[in-house]
DNA sequence: TAAGTTTGAAACCAAAAGGTTTCATGTATG
DNA sequence: CATACATGAAACCTTTTGGTTTCAAACTTA
């Protein structure tokens, strides 16, 4: 099953995962040790997160090493990025304003 | 009941939902007749959108305009943007390596 | 090799999510 | 006023989610 980015966030365990991770991978057992859930719960989580191809896992020894692979929250910034116009400052408005005029004025001398 | 917009977004019926309504506000039943699922659904959605701020509700006679208030997706975006640091351009993650090593050689001339 | 450690997976459970049909209410309008 | 329309809400159902306990397997190490 092709899990869904949006949806593997939208857990707050996972995304305190995720922040656990970050900075260096952890296996299975470190990641569990910073919850109060149990740590087939967090293997749950992390499997979800595996599915999405949020966190990418090494084996070592009897220990296997998950690393967030945050490259892939890209797709949720760049559909929320389409809409960043509509609430940014308005300053950037009047930008985006002038910019749409200037195109319109460059239009109309082609012609 | 205070809700997530992390969890709001996170169904892809609501993203489509915003995506409608983003431009022009549009009243129930206009953004219902769009999809498959029923009325009932679609207002079930516009609730959850609703209660965590995406939406807002303007009474207009019979009818409720719903407006997107597309800023509150700058909270899931802020939380992204502190990790993208770790996915830009491969020149970042050279630096990021030459200032791991230079670490530690710090650590190592300590000892 | 035997005991301890790290993990994966199965069986099970309660609550939440997403959907439906049905009914009530307020608003337009012929 | 009477009928049609737009909406909110309740009751109900099925599937998914997030959690548990338990057991098996693979790897370490004394």
């Amino acid at each position: 099953m092709k899990r869904d980015v949006f949806q593997a966030i939208a857990d707050p365990t996972r995304r305190e995962i995720l922040n656990f991770i970050a900075f260096e991978p952890q296996n299975v057992n470190t990641v569990a040790a910073q919850f109060d859930v149990s740590r087939t719960a967090i293997y749950k989580h992390m499997k979800i997160l595996i599915e999405c191809g949020l966190v990418d896992v090494r084996q070592k020894g009897r220990e296997r090493y998950c690393a967030a692979k945050l490259e892939q929250l890209s797709e949720v910034a760049e559909w929320i990025e389409q809409y960043r116009q509509f609430w940014t400052s308005r300053l950037d408005a009047l930008e985006n304003y002038l910019n749409d005029v200037q195109k319109n004025n460059n239009s109309k001398k082609k012609k």
